[in-house]
DNA sequence: TAGATACGTTGAACGAT
DNA sequence: TCGTTCAACGTAT
């Protein structure tokens, strides 16, 4: 056997036995094909208390108890507890806590532990005895280190099937490319029955004879091609469940994985996940929703159009895009191979244009987790907080121990003037909970450090008191520098223009407020969350007390942000002024934190955008007006100079970005605050709008859309509008299963109340939209005209006369 | 195989009139 | 019929 090095990206990775004995399979992509890296004898541990005596450990099993120099976070002595295997780890902390005895870091998993101990993070080392070359690499007695800058090509297959209404398979179409945009692209589409229709070059197809043979093709197919990603369009929920039952049926196991292993499917909390070895499964819907991306809605025909202007071959939705699948199927399966492989090539444009998978790696490499786990903030914060803490001395508890409590209040919102303001500028703090955690030093662990500091009286020039009254070490903690870390790489990705990290780095840091205010983390305390929103909320009081100071008046802030009106004389210069006036309140803030907190502010206004006019509606329900919820024109510098700028509208919590209001709604609202800004006449044009809804000219805008929390038929303490008419399509058999399983719902409001688009209701209540959808939204903006809707109708009234 | 809280609006449900 | 409460949804940050 030779030694081999070689490095690459983790791709996925899981605990085993090999005769017996504990080993780690790392999966990873290395430039000279796939490597599956076997790592003999991982450490196996968890800690307890020293005071536990011996007597409690008797029926556990093998393992051994050695004395550490560590703590737990409340400062007792604690030992290590070493096991052979990780089932009699597991068995040993079911056991003490039947014996409440408690343990530390017992549900941290041998992989996991082994990743972040050596501080690695997405791209490693590997070096070993190189037992196999092919189809993969197989390196034995591996060795793994962290390494830095390494980029690896992966290659990535789209998958999708299409069936029939009655359940069968019709065909399977796979499109793998390599992620690199090199271009080369393998197409094949396996048809369940014989050639028909005209056949293209661009569409390969194998017409097969049973799905017992697509099913098999397919497999065989993925072996060949050995992609490093699977992917497809709801490829878990949908696609994979089908094929699962199939193989099932013909007793044919779903070997996807790169070592034959077999594609495996798991639930969690209603969620469909599936995994194999050495590939990652990436689901399109999923994947670009846990990386913040946002479509108007996620079907793979909209997101195609938003992101490569093109749609599926097939325009149609729900039934009538299954009986357009039928029949191609029976009359032109060629045409149907086409459609077929078009949505699976769509998977892959999509990912490849969106950036998406790189969004995914980067993320990787800068939490550590392994590519399909970026999403679970609370292991990213593990991942890097947990072996610093032990090298300052600590373990930490297991999550289940955390102590439960009331939870921390948010961020501040002032209360807004109503109604129509001139010349704002708005305020913003970068990264204002990250920048917070730097400047006040807050952290789990210097938490832990000043309450012993409190205790023993010894330090006390060490502890920072936050404005909240909670207490931070100065000198001692993790979280700030790492903080800090994670700023100035994000500078530099902005430096040279590198998005994709500057994005993933953003992810990482807003998540670490979530993580210590989530009880799902083992180093929760609301201490740590309070101590953060009570700083802001305390930064954005003493800001606005700046502001006014200075003579300035602050109409409105949410959270990290500031509106601040202009001054008559000001305006001509608004652009000068707002960066000013960020700058100054920067100075200011530094030296009221150097004064009274002694320590430096990291905190950082920036002038964001300059509204020309704002207007803060009404409260529907109350007095004053709503907040998160205004209505902008915002101007940028050259607009200042121009006889008729143009500006940009933007809505913020307003009917029109909401989904679960009606287009007829949301053209009605664009349009009324665009004449608002731009004096235009309003009373006269609503009651135009109003007859032009009741002539039936906008049939096609007044479809509500909704989403269903649960079943339909589980709805108990009130039956809603939307959730009546899902019950009322389930009643039609044609329609009842989808109707059953549905998650969103579109409906239209009758003369008999909502009723679904499926049924296709002719019997609209237009009356209903204009009372509903149209009088609300021009009350608020009449109000300030104090004009009113009766007085619009009785005008219309005369009119009549 | 758990990131957070703050907020507004609608309409059903319910009890009092 | 009216007023109040609250479930449900979607949003801002």
């Amino acid at each position: 056997m030779a030694r081999g090095q070689f490095s690459g990206f983790l791709i996925n990775g899981h605990y085993d036995q090999y005769f017996g004995r504990p080993v780690l399979v790392l999966w990873i992509r290395t430039e000279r094909g796939p490597l599956k890296a076997i790592v003999q004898e991982p450490q196996l541990v968890f800690f307890i208390g020293r005071e536990v005596e011996d007597d409690k450990l008797k029926n556990l099993g093998q393992f051994e108890r050695k004395k550490i120099p560590l703590k737990d976070m409340t400062y007792r002595d604690v030992d290590g507890l070493y096991f052979q295997n990780l089932k009699d780890l597991l068995d040993a902390k079911e056991k003490l806590q039947a014996l409440g005895v408690r343990t530390y870091e017992a549900d941290i998993r041998p992989l996991e532990r082994f990743l972040m101990e050596r501080f690695i993070s997405g791209t490693l080392e590997v070096i070993g005895e190189v037992k196999e070359t092919s189809p993969y690499i197989v390196v034995e007695q591996a060795q793994i280190r962290a390494k830095k800058d390494i980029a690896v090509p992966f290659s990535m297959l789209s998958l999708d099937i299409e069936t029939s209404m009655k359940g069968d398979l019709l065909s399977i179409a796979l499109s793998q490319v390599n992620h690199d945009k090199s271009g080369s692209e393998k197409n094949i589409v396996f048809m369940n029955g014989s050639m028909q229709g005209q056949v293209e070059e661009a569409t390969p197809v194998e017409w097969l004879e049973s799905e017992a043979q697509v099913l098999t093709r397919m497999l065989e197919t993925i072996k060949l091609w050995d992609p490093d990603v699977i992917s497809g369009w709801h490829v878990v929920g949908f696609d994979f469940k089908f094929l699962e039952k199939k193989a099932t049926r013909y007793a044919i196991p779903l070997t996807m994985g790169r070592e034959g292993d077999r594609l495996n499917i798991f639930e969690r909390s209603g969620v469909s996940f599936a995994s194999m070895h050495g590939r990652v499964v990436l689901d399109g819907p999923w994947a670009f929703k846990s990386n913040f991306y946002s479509f108007s809605n996620f079907k793979l025909d909209t997101v195609a159009h938003e992101v490569l202007g093109v749609g599926k071959d097939i325009d149609a939705s729900g039934m009538a895009k299954v009986a357009e699948i039928e029949r191609r199927y029976k009359e032109d399966r060629a045409a149907l191979a086409r459609y077929n492989l078009l949505d699976a090539q769509l998977v892959n444009q999509v990912v490849i244009k969106t950036g998406l998978f790189d969004l995914m790696l980067e993320r990787s490499r800068i939490s550590g987790l392994m590519i399909e786990k970026t999403r679970l903030s609370t292991a990213a914060f593990d991942h890097f907080f947990l072996p610093r803490l032990h090298r300052f001395g600590h373990v930490a508890p297991n999550v289940l121990d955390i102590e439960m409590d009331g939870g921390a209040s948010g961020g501040h919102v002032f209360d807004p003037v109503p109604g129509l303001h001139d010349h704002v500028i708005v305020l913003d703090f970068k990264s204002l909970y990250p920048s917070i955690m730097r400047t006040f030093h807050i952290d789990p662990y210097s938490r832990i450090v000043a309450a012993q500091e409190v205790d023993s009286g010894e330090n006390i020039k060490d502890i920072l008191n936050t404005p909240a009254g909670i207490n931070f070490s100065k000198e001692h903690h993790i979280l700030p520098d790492f903080v800090a870390e994670m700023m100035t790489k994000r500078a530099q990705a902005k430096a040279s223009k590198n998005s994709t990290l500057s994005q993933a780095i953003k992810i990482l840091m807003n998540s670490f407020y979530g993580v210590m205010g989530s009880r799902g983390s083992r180093f929760h305390h609301v201490e740590l969350p309070e101590a953060i929103t009570g700083t802001g909320r305390w930064i954005l009081e003493t800001s606005k007390s700046i502001i006014e100071e200075n003579g300035n008046k602050v109409i409105y802030g949410d959270t990290d942000s500031l509106f601040v009106q202009l001054k008559v004389g000001e305006a001509s210069k608004a652009f000068e002024r707002a960066s000013e006036l960020a700058e100054s309140l920067n100075i200011e803030l530094a030296k009221i934190i150097k004064t009274r907190f002694k320590t430096t502010s990291y905190l950082e206004v920036e002038f964001e955008k300059y509204f020309r006019k704002v207007f803060f509606a009404p409260l529907r329900t109350g007095e004053g007006a709503a907040k998160k919820r205004y209505a902008a024109w915002k101007w940028s510098k050259h607009e200042l100079d121009e006889q008729t700028p143009v500006g940009e509208f933007i809505f913020s919590g307003l009917e029109v970005v909401r989904q679960d209001w009606t287009d007829v709604a949301k053209v009605y609202q664009r349009e009324i605050y665009r004449r608002l800004f731009l004096g235009e006449d309003i009373k006269a044009w609503t009651k135009e709008f109003i007859d032009r809804i009741k002539n039936q000219e906008f049939k096609d805008e007044l479809v509500y859309k909704k989403r269903l929390s649960k079943p339909a038929s589980e709805y108990k303490k009130n039956i809603p509008p939307h959730v009546r008419a899902v019950l009322m399509l389930s009643q039609i058999e044609e329609f009842a299963e989808e109707a059953n399983s549905a998650r969103d719902v579109q409906y239209v409001m009758t003369s008999r109340g909502p009723v679904p688009i499926q049924l296709k209701p002719e019997d609209i209540d237009f009356q209903h939209y204009i009372d509903k959808q149209i009088r609300p939204l021009a009350e608020s903006v009449l109000w300030y005209f104090d004009s009113s809707w009766d007085e619009l109708e009785g005008g219309s009234q005369l009119d009549l006369l």
